[in-house]
DNA sequence: TCCAAAATATGTTAAATAACATGTTTTTTC
DNA sequence: GAAAAAACATGTTATTTAACATATTTTGGA
């Protein structure tokens, strides 16, 4: 039973990000939550929902990592936020009242869960709190995207690259050994990310291993030097 | 008096825009805005607020031109926005708790009223629709941002200059001969809305001119084939 | 009205980056 | 485990755009 599952699964994440939102609710309403709130698997790649679709669900990253990206000219794609347990996505164009304009997929495996939106709308006009949450997320993540763009179109190609990495250690963290980034993107998720095209990433990751910046062991990544990769970014 | 001011602007206002807003007030709640309100009047190219500051007021461009931009590498602004009356801006900051990640300044002698947060966020506790307003205009400006992010790293010159004619008229809309843009920008201020150098804006500007697609005259343009634009655009 | 400053215009050169080509390695699939 | 596909790597060339240089025109003050 779906009941089960979400309970089992929400026992196990016990995030206080996760609950610290729905902590508002009584129980009646936090019960019809836990009815309505269903649990997907997506696997390495797979599109959540995709630009132009309806928007209907509210997604919340359980386990995972997830990517909101847009395609552009040519349908080249562009990479726009990284999802990270425990945070909801995919909630922007439904209450903007149009489709979608970017697409999520999923990084690696990952489990999420949705909630319908309607729902969601209904419990906000019974909780304030509701609304400041998300009053809160969506301008922490305008002011995010403005200082993106000016980013991703005044920086350099070496700017751009060390800003995403460090986005990435931002994101998803370091291993134990507290270098190597926890995320394996490809060259050319990393280009994504980035703004350029896959050879220049390949081409600009092995000149930051030559200046020891970074070391690079297949798809994992360790940073040597994390003021160096500051001091590129910020330059631009 | 500041009151009498405020009533009679407004009432020369009478835009359903600025009023559908506080429509959900009560009678008390309205005299507490009126009282809190204040008018001021911008010059042309004076900065209404500048990055990093902290976030006091909700700002209300009630008659003008108003341009949200950001410095970025080496100082070069870049537009991020344009606001046209009646709307809103200068909130976002001040919901994610942080100081301004970009600045606001007039393009022409404005009027702008502006209320303090405070209130504004007391009114939200009580009005569920105040709340429903700004997570519609959060997210808008959002789609906004990210669909612009893109246009800005992808398209080509050409693209980015033809977007940004099509924006200012669907910004600023067209003088009675239905094909002059009403807004005057400096060739700066257009390089800076599409993410080139002047020198370039101009240059790609008087390619549009040889093509016939707009004349220019100074800084008035008028718009000969909307199509072209659209196509040149489109294309990147 | 004249001067200084700013804005506009345009040509030339240099730098950054994409596009293309080609080979190698790794991964996936049957 | 072999074949095919995808990912990675690297060199070369072409294109785009910024940077620079230098006039010319317009604007805003004294």
């Amino acid at each position: 039973m779906i009941e089960t599952t979400t309970r089992s699964v929400l026992e196990k994440i016990a995030s206080e990000d996760l609950m610290e939102i729905w902590a508002v609710l009584n129980s009646e309403e936090k019960h019809r939550i836990i009815d309505a709130f269903s649990i997907k698997t997506f696997n390495r790649n797979q599109i959540i929902y995709a630009e132009k679709d309806t928007p209907k669900y509210l997604w919340c990253l359980l386990k995972g990592k997830v990517k909101l990206y847009k395609d552009g000219i040519g349908g080249r794609p562009q990479i726009l936020r990284l999802i990270r347990p425990v945070q909801y996505f995919g909630y922007r164009a439904f209450f903007a009242n149009e489709p979608y304009v970017s697409s999520a997929a999923a990084f690696e495996q990952s489990t999420i869960g949705c909630l319908p939106m309607s729902l969601v709308c209904d419990l906000i006009h019974n909780n304030i709190k509701l609304a400041w949450f998300f009053i809160g997320e969506l301008s922490r993540n305008l002011g995010g995207s403005d200082t993106r763009l000016v980013n991703l179109t005044q920086k350099h190609i070496r700017g751009r690259l060390a800003e995403a990495l460090l986005a990435l250690k931002e994101s998803y963290g370091l291993e134990d050994d507290n270098t190597t980034l926890r995320i394996y993107l490809s060259r050319e998720d990393l280009a994504n990310l980035s703004n350029m095209t896959t050879s220049n990433a390949i081409r600009t990751l092995s000149n930051f291993v030559a200046e020891k910046i970074i070391t690079v062991d297949g798809r994992r990544i360790k940073i040597l030097n994390e003021q160096a990769l500051r001091k590129i970014s910020k330059f631009g």
